[in-house]
DNA sequence: TTAGGGTTAG
């Protein structure tokens, strides 16, 4: 895939700013002397070169009222200005109204998000065309009513209307957010033959849907037939590549971006600070924090809301907190992003604490925050409480659960021991279960070594996703403890015709601005020596804390020593004792890991925390974990 | 009357 960024002219969107007028006392004077003569029209001109909106000029369009032309300017200056008080009462006394007079009011009916009084303008028009159209279908997409939008494109058509880059532009964003590719699909056919696929907006829009619907190729593909590049369309690709799982391609384009001199805007480092996130790039996304200051946007809620979640999933929850604590809003997606950044850390006391505040403020919670405060609860054994919270939200704020707030709950329940309770409201919960809340059972089956429940649970998850190992593994095991072994081959020979593989551990840590990758079994390091005898010497320390290697995740193919040997070697250990070897004494260690940390490695990294007496930060695929003294922040909920 | 962005789960 190319990534070259073409060095293009820069077209600058051109952007008007309403403001209040205090015209200059000549101006009055003029426009009140052209009002008295009767010379409507050039008092207008006066009035509209200045940007006035002002009640008192209502005392005049009784007079405008009656020219059209001049009526309909006054329309648009009220509209323009949100006085839609102002523009309604002047639009009902014009005795001669045109389609534009209604498209004007249309417009700003719908600028003002008042859509009902819009559709029933719209309904009543005795006559209208393109624009009128074109209208009502952006207000539809703009407010996130997607399907009606793209209703009332399709009527526009069976009316037989062409639409025009306007309609167009619009209707693709009607699909990008029904994710709807096939009418995107018809869509583009029609741009293509009306030669308005290089016009920018329809472009980007196009672009735009492509990604939203999962096809980055095609996305990009559109974005590179465009005449030039402009911050949006750059925009649309750092955005494109971070919703689909390319975050990195997202940071190297914005690095594309900044090379070709083409300035970020508001909007560009949202993205790329919610891609860093995405990578816990503490690096980039530290230094993308440092260019929105300079740029004059750090003010923006958007990118704060990134940032305190870039920080959080990087390991910085203090700064998170500091970004939170000095932007002093009420912003609902701030406050979420902040309850989610404590649960990240397995803080769920200060989660539910922040919440209560939250509620307090009089901030209304969406299920979003109930979402991350329940995972809060569930991942620090908050179980009474997440139980209120799920009733909270359900009795109190009428909010639908999903089948994520379920597995929370299901999660909460699981890791109490409650694996009949769980079960049961798997079964009893109005939407349908997926593999991960199966996944999520089972999990709680293992802990709590219930391997009858596991051996059934395991099957369900193997039918909803034969290609996780997990739980083909954990059957295998439970049926060799028990001796069944033609049940265990059957087992493999199901993963052998499945081609089911364990997806690699990965761990990295940074050091000196370099990152060290680590997979399981790795011996490619060039310390590779000094790291085995650092292993193999803290093993010996931690077997005289008692630590025995915990096999019963390994496939049971392997030799028992085999088993510990590819125990010693996971990817986090590597990456620990590479850390404990490169770093001084004392020094407190962060480690990535592309997985969640199993069972042992949790077990011996805490110990590794004792015995070195440092603090050692693991991040997982779903959270972070402080291993300190022996113990870790998660207290064995994860 | 047209374009791009925030918080969550795995």
């Amino acid at each position: 895939m190319a990534r070259s960024l073409r060095k293009l002219p820069l077209r600058p969107k051109p952007h008007i700013s309403p403001r209040p007028w205090h015209p200059p006392s000549s101006h009055k004077q003029e426009f009140l002397r052209l009002c008295s003569n009767g010379s409507l029209r050039e008092a207008l001109g006066v009035l509209l070169s200045q940007q006035w909106s002002d009640p008192n000029a209502f005392i005049l369009a009784s007079g405008a009222a009656a020219d059209r032309f001049a009526a309909n300017h006054l329309l648009h200056a009220y509209a323009e200005h949100r006085d839609l008080r102002s523009a309604r009462a002047l639009f009902d006394k014009m005795p001669r109204r045109n389609v534009m007079s209604y498209n004007i009011l249309i417009g700003g009916l719908v600028k003002n998000g008042d859509l009902g009084s819009a559709r029933e303008l719209f309904d009543r028009m005795p006559q209208r065309n393109v624009a009128s159209w074109n209208a009502v279908v952006a207000g539809h997409a703009h407010f996130g009513f997607d399907q009606e939008g793209l209703g009332y494109f399709l009527g526009m058509r069976r009316e037989g209307f062409r639409p025009d880059e306007f309609g167009l532009g619009s209707a693709l964003r009607c699909c990008a957010g029904l994710k709807d590719v096939v009418s995107g699909q018809q869509i583009h056919a029609y741009v293509a033959q009306s030669g308005l696929e290089f016009d920018m907006c329809v472009g980007s829009s196009l672009a735009h849907m492509y990604m939203r619907c999962g096809s980055l190729r095609d996305g990009e593909s559109v974005l590179r037939a465009l005449p030039f590049l402009n911050v949006v369309s750059c925009n649309t690709i750092i955005a494109g590549r971070a919703q689909n799982g390319d975050s990195e391609g997202a940071v190297e384009y914005f690095c594309l971006m900044k090379a070709a001199r083409l300035a970020p805007d508001e909007v560009t480092f949202v993205s790329v600070v919610s891609a860093c996130s995405d990578l816990a790039a503490l690096g980039p996304g530290r230094q993308a924090h440092a260019q929105a200051l300079k740029a004059g946007v750090y003010s923006s809620l958007p990118i704060r809301c990134s940032l305190v979640s870039m920080y959080s999933k990087c390991g910085c929850l203090d700064y998170s907190l500091k970004v939170f604590s000095e932007s002093c809003s009420s912003d609902l997606v701030l406050w979420s992003a902040m309850i989610a950044a404590y649960g990240f850390h397995g803080h769920g006391h200060a989660a539910v604490q922040l919440f209560k505040e939250m509620m307090k403020e009089g901030i209304e919670p969406t299920e979003i925050t109930f979402l991350s405060l329940l995972y809060a609860c569930s991942h620090s054994g908050l179980k009474e409480q997440g139980m209120e919270f799920f009733k909270l939200m359900t009795e109190t704020y009428k909010l639908m659960p999903n089948v994520r707030h379920y597995t929370c709950m299901v999660d909460l329940l699981g890791r109490s021991g409650l694996l009949q309770e769980a079960e049961a409201l798997i079964k009893s919960m109005p939407v349908s279960a997926d593999a991960v809340i199966w996944k999520t059972l089972l999990s709680a089956c293992k802990t709590h070594r219930d391997t009858e429940m596991a051996e059934r649970v395991a099957k369900i998850v193997i039918t909803l996703d034969p290609s996780d190992s997990a739980p083909y593994v954990l059957l295998s095991n439970i049926r060799a403890n028990n001796q069944r072994w033609s049940d265990v081959s059957e087992v493999r020979t199901a993963m052998r015709e499945r081609r089911v593989r364990k997806e690699p551990g990965i761990s990295w840590v940074e050091l000196k601005g370099q990152v060290h990758l680590f997979s399981t079994g790795d011996r490619s390091h060039p310390l590779r020596r000094e790291i085995e005898e650092c292993l193999k010497e803290m093993i010996r320390k931690m077997r005289q804390w008692g630590y025995v290697p915990d096999t019963s995740m390994v496939l049971h193919d392997m030799e028992e020593e085999e088993k510990e040997f590819s125990l010693v070697h996971h990817s986090e250990k590597l990456a620990i004792a590479f850390a404990l070897l490169s770093t001084p004494s004392g020094a407190t260690i962060l480690v990535m890991k592309n997985l969640r940390v199993c069972d042992d490695c949790h077990v011996a990294i805490k110990l590794m925390s004792k015995i070195e007496k440092r603090e050692i930060v693991v991040r997982d695929v779903s959270r972070f974990h402080h291993f300190r003294d022996g113990t870790c922040s998660c207290r064995d909920y994860w």
